[in-house]
DNA sequence: TGACGATGACTGACTAGTCAGTCATAAATT
DNA sequence: AATTTATGACTGACTAGTCAGTCATCGTCA
């Protein structure tokens, strides 16, 4: 009883150094982007930067311990700011999730984009989009973001949707355009494959599935992997 | 919350009669002897009873709320039973998701291995046992326990492990086994496809993702998906 | 057989603590 | 000085886990 219900969330830290956190800021060469004269960044800059702080910050906690058991105290320490500063950027925990999903998928679209369709077979056109793909999303960060929309969709239907809609519907029917050119250009023999483009990328949705949770058990050659699915595509490769 | 003195015992599940005793004792004792066979069970079977309600509520709360997210409240209630019974079974929440984990992979493997290898060729194996595997896992709701493992395992380092152990490398040997005996037998013709039996159960996986997430934005043929992609490994079957 | 005390399964109010969200105050900027 | 932005102590709602007490069941004995 004699415990504390007073002054609950009393952090040992406490010291009446509120200037602390900005001077910190300030010499700490911290996440904040390499801003080289350090100079002074006008109101929408700085509010830019701390914004992109915090979500940073919120993507990282938000990956390792899912929605539910991230707490924001600790994503404003992580970004350096007090904890209502989040919620001049977010309206709350929630929104800042789904928001969070949202534009985390877009930079990951984008990635995958990037390459224009190489001159040259359907199979190095694959293979140039999964090998990016693998590069840049299955064995990096990245993939987090994924397992953690396959964790918490259930729960957010408005982020399955959204990623159904944005990322997956897209994907399949780019993968099926591919899988349709293959097979008029007779690289494909079975023509059943553009009825399940989800079976081409499987592979690489596995890979990313098997980096966060069995990687320490059986390391998984992704690359190898998907150039091995793509020979029971494409017909059996010359090899190197 | 401050409505709750009557234990409101009608719950979907199996809640007992049982559970009328005080409360029903105190306002109208003589209601109790209505219907109910009331079967008379002994300590032992009750207490086995009990925990299976509280196991099975467990379950159904942690598939559709996640480990974090799940109240012992929320499970009691829908168990029928008082908070404090679930810690008459289990030492705390952590170790009773740990514990409900794994003894829900020992019937997901037994089911596995139901029927004995038929005789036949390779392929008919490989889509006999998938087959199975859609059909009792991919399409049910034993399939959100993968998907659960998944969302957790990062989490659970410990679920992670024996999920591995016990299920991943043991099946994955079990692929590896058959496509070795495919190969051998020259109904598989990518000798490569040993190193990754992970490419043989890829779109089994898929399957189950693709059920718990977007099954609403598009069903999909898990049957037809696999027998397309057995169709990449053993070549095209004769179609119906 | 029936009465009766012992047992322990079960209960749920309660404790101790956590954490999302607020807001009075202070710092920075104009 | 006024206004905008940031802070972090604080609140209130919520929850994992506890435990003193209850009562159905069981063993024992008349």
């Amino acid at each position: 009883m004699s415990k504390t219900p007073t002054r609950t969330s009393g952090h040992p830290v406490s010291a009446k150094r509120r200037a602390t956190s900005r001077a910190a800021r300030a010499s700490d060469p911290k996440v904040v982007s390499a801003e080289l004269p350090l100079i002074k960044l006008n109101r929408a800059e700085r509010a830019a930067e701390r914004r992109q702080a915090i979500i940073d910050a919120a993507m990282e906690e938000f990956i390792s311990r899912g929605f539910a058991a991230t707490r924001l105290d600790d994503i404003a320490k992580r970004a350096g700011v007090a904890k209502g500063t989040i919620y001049l950027h977010f309206k709350d925990k929630e929104s800042m999730f789904e928001e969070l999903i949202r534009t985390a998928i877009v930079p990951l679209v984008a990635r995958m984009q990037g390459p224009p369709p190489a001159s040259g077979t359907v199979r190095d056109l694959v293979e140039a989009f999964a090998l990016n793909f693998i590069k840049e999303i299955a064995t990096t960060r990245r993939g987090d973001i994924v397992r953690l929309i396959v964790a918490e969709g259930p729960r957010f239907p408005a982020i399955a949707d959204f990623y159904y809609r944005e990322v997956v519907s897209k994907g399949l029917a780019g993968m099926r355009a591919m899988i349709e050119l293959g097979i008029a250009r007779g690289e494909i023999r079975n023509a059943n494959l553009a009825k399940f483009p989800q079976i081409l990328v499987a592979p690489a949705m596995i890979a990313v599935i098997w980096q966060s949770l069995f990687a320490k058990h059986a390391p998984l050659d992704a690359v190898e992997m998907f150039r091995t699915h793509l020979d029971l595509i494409f017909g059996e490769r010359r090899t190197a």
